[in-house]
DNA sequence: CCTTGACCCTCACGCAACGTGAGCCTCCAA
DNA sequence: TTGGAGGCTCACGTTGCGTGAGGGTCAAGG
C-alpha cells in the first residue's frame, strides 16, 4: 500500500501540486521516500489526508487544520461554531450586496442602457451614504429610501431657496423664515427625528462637494436657510426679551447655532445607551450645553429664565428640531446634577 | 484643491497604502507631484477615486474597474448581472456549507463533547460522498440522508451476511439467496432505483477502504452477496434452459454480472437526456448490452429467447434491479435499430 | 542497448489587494 | 534648529495553490 503522488492525487481528486504544497508547509509529509526521492504515501498518510479533506470541506484554513490534527484541540464544537458564525456573516454581507445590486439593476432596467455617468453618480451616492452611516442607520434614514415624492419635495424646497437668494431677499424676511421652517420640518421628518442622523448628514454635506452637487444643495443655500431659520426663532424670542438682551442674542445666535446638532446627537446617544444623567460624560455634555446657551444669551439667570419661558409657551419653539420630551427631561436632570459653579 | 495622500485617505476612508497601491497599478495616478515628490491629488483625481470606490462597493476587481473607467464599456447592466450571478452562486455555496455545519453541530450537540475520531469519521464520510456525487445526486440519494432506521436495517443485513459466511454457507444456498434478494431490494430502495447512483456508490465502495470500514461492508461480504444474488437468478433461469445452456451460463454469469450497473447507468443517463434510441452513443450501449448477454448466454438466438421469456414471466426477475419499464422499452428500441450483424 | 513517454523531483514566479515595516526625506511650528 | 507628523520608495508577507522550467527515474518497446 505505497502510493506515489500521482496516484494519491487521482484517488483524492486533488492535484499533485496541492500535495506538494501540503508537504512544503508540513501539513502532510509522506512518511517515506523512494531511493529516487519519490514521495511514497502509506495508509496512515492517506488517512491523514482524508481528515484534511474533511476539515477543508468545512472551510477551515490549512494552518488551522494542521494545528487541529497535530494536537488534540480543546473543543471541536467551538471550532464549528466559529465557522458557522463566520459563514453567516459572509452570507449576510453578500446578500446585502446582492439586494443592492438587484435594486440598482431594476432602477435602470426600464429606460434602456443608462448613461455611464448617471449610473456612477447613483453608485457614488450610495457609497457616500455607506461611509457616513452604518447599515442600521441607513435602514432608519428615510432620506436614503428616497422615493420620487420625497425627491420632488426637496427639489421644490431647494428651488424656492435659490429663488429667494437670487432675488436678494434677506434671511430675516418673513418669506425666508417660513421657507426655513418648512425646510427644517421636512428635514426632521427625513432624518426620522434622530439628531444623530442629522448630524451625520450635515457632516456628509459639509465634507463632500459631490454630494452637494448631486443633491443640488450648495453651501450657500444651506447657510442661507440656516440663517433664515435662526431669524425665525429670534423673531419669537424677541417678544420675551428686553431690547438689550435681544440685541446681544441677535448678534451671537446665528453664529453658534451650528453647534446644536452635534450636541443633541451626543446627548441622544447617551440617552439611548441608558447612561444615567449624573454620569461624567453626560455632565460634560450638560456643561457644554449651558456654555452654548451662555454664549448667545449672556450670563444673566433672568435672561435664561425668559428663554425657558419662551420655549415652554411657544408652539413654534416646541415643535420639531429633534428635541423630544424625553430629551428635554434628560437634559434637565443632567443640568440639575451639575455642581453650582 | 490639492490633496496629499494622507488627506485624501482620511476623506475617503482608505489607507495611504491603498492609494499607493492604486498608483502602482495605474488605477489612480495623481495628476501632480510636488517638488519633493509628494503625490498631489486634484479634484478630478478625487472624482475618479469616488467612482473607483463606487464600483468597488459592487465587488468588482481593481482590474475590471480600471478597464471600465478607461474606456466606455459596452454594457454596464451586463457587468452588474455578472456580479449578481456570481454573488448568488457564492451565497448558495456558503448557505449549503452552513446548513451542513449546523446539521453536524446538532448531531453532536447532545452527548457532550464527542470524540475527535467520531467527529472526523462522520466528516470524512460526508466528503467522500461529496467526491463521488453531485449535490443534486446527494439530494436524491436516500442512503445519504441516513436516518437511524436505515442504519439499523443495514447493520442487520451486514450482520446476517457475515454470519452466513462465517458458517461456511455457500452462496448458492437458499438462505444466502434470500438474504441477497433482500439486500438488493433494500439497496435499490436506498439508491432511489437509480442505476447511476448505484454505480457511483459501487465505485465509492470499491475505491475507498475507509468507506468500507465505516459502513462495515468488506469486499468479501459484498462479493459474497453478489454471488448469492447471481445464484438466486440462475436458479430461476435454470427452469427455462436445458442442461447444456444452464451449465454454460452458470460458469459465466457470476463473473460478468458486475458489468450491469455501469451499463444501466449509462443507458439511464441517455434516456434522461432524451437521446433518441438510434443515436450512435445509444447504439454503442445496445451493442455492449448484447455483447454482455452473449458472454454468458452464448450466441444461440433460441437461448436468448428463453431468457427473454423468463424475464417476462418471472415476477422475481421483473421486480427491482433498477430496470424500469421505460428502460426496457428504450433498450428494446435501441436494439431493434441495430444493423443485423 | 537505446529510446520513448509517463511520472517524479526541486526551484521559483504569479495571482489579488493590500498590510507592515525599514530607511530616508520634507515640512512646519516652537 | 529641532522634533514630530507626514511623505517617499523599496520589498517582503499573506492564502492556496497554478504553471512552467530544467532535469532525473522507470518500465516498455525497437
Amino acid at each position: 500500500m505505497l502510493l506515489r503522488v500521482g496516484e494519491l492525487a487521482k484517488r483524492t481528486g486533488l492535484t499533485v501540486r496541492t500535495l506538494h504544497h501540503y508537504d512544503e508547509i508540513g501539513l502532510l509529509v509522506p512518511s517515506m521516500r523512494s531511493d529516487a526521492g519519490y514521495r511514497l504515501y502509506r495508509r496512515q498518510d492517506v488517512a491523514r489526508l482524508h481528515r484534511i479533506q474533511a476539515l477543508r470541506s468545512l472551510g477551515m484554513s490549512l494552518a488551522d487544520i494542521g494545528a487541529l490534527l497535530d494536537r488534540p484541540s480543546p473543543s471541536l464544537t467551538a471550532v464549528i461554531e466559529r465557522q458557522i458564525q463566520e459563514l453567516e456573516r459572509k452570507i449576510a454581507d453578500q446578500s446585502l450586496l446582492r439586494d443592492r445590486l438587484v435594486a440598482l439593476h431594476q432602477q435602470f432596467e426600464n429606460g434602456d442602457e443608462p448613461e455611464m455617468d448617471d449610473w456612477l453618480k447613483t453608485l457614488e451616492m450610495m457609497t457616500m451614504y455607506d461611509r457616513y452611516f452604518t447599515p442600521q442607520e441607513l435602514d432608519r434614514l428615510p432620506l436614503y429610501q428616497a422615493d420620487d415624492e420625497r425627491q420632488i419635495e426637496w427639489k421644490a424646497l431647494i428651488g424656492e431657496a435659490e429663488a429667494l437668494m437670487r432675488q436678494g431677499v434677506p434671511p430675516d424676511d418673513r418669506a425666508a423664515q417660513e421657507l426655513a421652517k418648512r425646510w427644517m420640518m421636512t428635514l426632521e421628518r427625513d432624518t426620522a427625528g434622530d439628531p444623530t442622523l442629522l448630524d451625520k448628514l450635515n457632516a456628509m454635506h459639509a465634507n463632500e462637494p459631490e454630494v452637494q452637487a448631486q443633491m443640488g444643495i450648495s453651501a450657500q443655500v444651506s447657510e442661507y436657510v440656516m440663517q433664515a431659520f435662526a431669524q425665525s426663532k429670534l423673531a419669537i424670542y424677541q417678544r420675551y426679551l428686553n431690547e438689550e438682551e435681544f440685541a446681544f442674542m441677535r448678534q451671537r445666535y446665528p453664529q453658534r447655532m451650528h453647534e446644536w446638532p452635534p450636541l443633541m446627537a451626543k446627548l441622544r446617544q447617551q440617552l439611548e445607551q441608558g447612561t444615567p444623567p449624573q454620569a461624567p460624560a453626560v455632565q460634560q455634555l450638560a456643561r457644554e450645553w449651558l456654555e452654548l446657551l451662555r454664549s448667545f444669551a449672556g450670563d444673566d439667570p433672568a435672561t435664561h429664565e425668559k428663554i425657558r419661558r419662551a420655549n415652554e409657551q411657544e408652539p413654534a419653539l416646541q415643535a420639531s428640531v429633534w428635541m423630544t420630551e424625553r430629551m428635554k427631561e434628560y437634559l434637565g436632570k443632567a443640568i440639575a446634577y451639575l455642581p453650582a459653579s
